[in-house]
RNA sequence: GGGUGAGUUCCCGAGUGGCCAAAGGGAACAGACUGUAAAUCUGUCGUCAGUGACUUCGGUGGUUCGAAUCCACCCUCACCCA
């Protein structure tokens, strides 16, 4: 099966320019083509991580991959698909938030001659001189046109300031950049990218009068139509210090029955025939795939070791097993006793897993904490240092949240 | 620049002097049921102690016995006019 089959077949593609056109070029290894990150935070996270595989995907197919780094249009902040104008970022935020993509991107692609690009857009944005801009590119721009694009849209209510207005032509002044400097033809991003992306192939044809060539990759939203990678406290980080393996392979193991086929078929690289087999399963089974997902893309992530680790930590707990060896840990100071003791209350507190005294005292009551698989009723419950220092206790929050405590 | 309106606890959103830690919904969390899923039912959902105290309603001052609510100034945003 050639690339852009194969990149149907997995739900990946949901918008394209010209389909018999890429098609054509992706399949004969004739692209070069960029993705770009935007710097805005010190890690990247699921969407980005989709991204890399693509990029991934079309490089073994013979392409040649662009990974644009976004030191330039970070300053403006893209607006499509919020609500209200993002976080200004500063430059050394943006410098230190690229150093990290720089390293998590270096795990998934091969950088280097005949390999893939890594290129920064601050090199040729912010040198840019505004009024020669304006003559140059601003010409090619229809404000009228900009005003209905889609990505505009939900904020031509809530108010959408100029800054952020001009991210568009940033970013199709990367693309052009890109097709003069590279020959890159082609552009691919999250659907969400759609407007800005078609600005690029627009300007290109205007100023070059040549054709280029966009597509999106489908944003990966569970059954309730939400985006998925994000928890409560907040994405799903690549980064193993922002979110520990165990937690990454939890969330996946944690998806919903809906959604773990598309998953599995758009984050792993499991062959297609062996996903297509996963179809008919259901109940205990499918419960099995949520496995294979969550181990799948912890061992693309994070490397096979790891998840092994998480894998055992995982079952260990699920299957009634203490075993505390990959275990969140919190490790206790002397002085979080008092007279050597701490109380059940304190110790949820200064492992996180409450956020208050308050909340734990509910928590206790309602019948939600254990400790060492034994329920606690009493929320005078509390423990002498010596004790903690001899064994570790295991306190476990409803069903799913594990923390082991020693002093 | 002129006019109008808005800013409330994670989000949406009620509240226009004491009955307000603040309705309702959503999200989230726990319990029951389960398959580490979904659905459903129950409970919780500012902080700290428990029949109470404290901090909070864009900011800063003020009026008042008492302010999310009234006044002044400021900040931010939307809409209309230029």
């Amino acid at each position: 099966m050639k690339i852009y089959d194969e990149l149907v077949a997995r739900g990946l593609i949901a918008q394209v320019t010209d389909e018999d056109e890429i098609k054509e070029l992706i399949n004969n290894g004739k692209a070069v083509f960029y993705i770009g990150f935007d710097p805005t935070a010190d890690s990247l996270h699921v969407g980005h991580f989709m991204a890399l595989c693509l990029m991934k995907r079309l490089q073994m197919a013979g392409n040649r991959p662009i990974a644009l780094l976004g030191g330039g249009t970070g300053m403006i902040g893209d607006p499509s698909g919020r609500s209200d104008l993002r976080k200004m970022l500063t430059k050394e935020d943006i410098d230190h938030n690229i150093a990290c993509f720089k390293k998590q991107m270096s795990r998934f692609i091969e950088f280097g001659e005949d390999k893939a690009m890594m290129v920064n857009n601050a090199d040729w944005l912010l040198d840019l001189n505004y009024v020669e801009v304006l003559r140059e590119v601003g010409t090619c721009f229809s404000v009228n046109n900009m005003l209905r694009a889609e990505c505009y849209k939900q904020r031509m209510e809530k108010g959408l300031s100029f800054l952020e207005f001009n991210y568009m032509i940033m970013q199709s002044y990367d693309f052009y950049h890109l097709f003069k400097e590279y020959g890159c033809n082609m552009q691919f991003g999250g659907d969400d990218q759609w407007s800005n992306m078609l600005g690029g192939t627009e300007l290109i044809r205007k100023k070059l009068g040549k054709d280029a060539y966009a597509m999106t990759i489908t944003l990966l939203m569970n059954s309730e139509g939400k985006k998925m990678g994000k928890t409560a406290s907040g994405a799903v980080w690549l980064d193993p210090e922002k979110t520990s393996p165990y937690e990454f392979y939890q969330y996946w193991r944690n998806v919903g029955d809906q959604d773990v086929l598309k998953c599995i078929r758009m984050l792993t690289f499991l062959p297609l025939e062996e996903i297509d087999a996963m179809n008919d399963w259901e109940g205990s089974q499918l419960n099995e795939a949520k496995d294979i997902l969550a181990y799948e893309l912890t061992k693309l992530v994070h490397g096979e070791e790891e998840a092994k680790k998480a894998r055992e930590a995982s079952k260990a707990l699920f299957g009634g097993g203490m075993d505390s060896a990959n275990m969140p840990t919190t490790v206790l100071a002397d002085e979080d006793f008092t007279d050597g003791k701490i109380d059940i209350l304190e110790v949820l507190v200064k492992t996180g897993i409450t956020k208050s005294r308050g909340e734990g005292r509910r928590l206790v009551q309602q019948g939600g904490v254990s400790a060492d698989d034994k329920k606690v009723s009493d929320i005078g419950l509390s423990f002498t240092s010596e004790q903690l220092k001899a064994e570790p206790v295991i306190i476990k929050k409803g069903k799913k949240i594990f923390h082991k405590v020693q002093a």
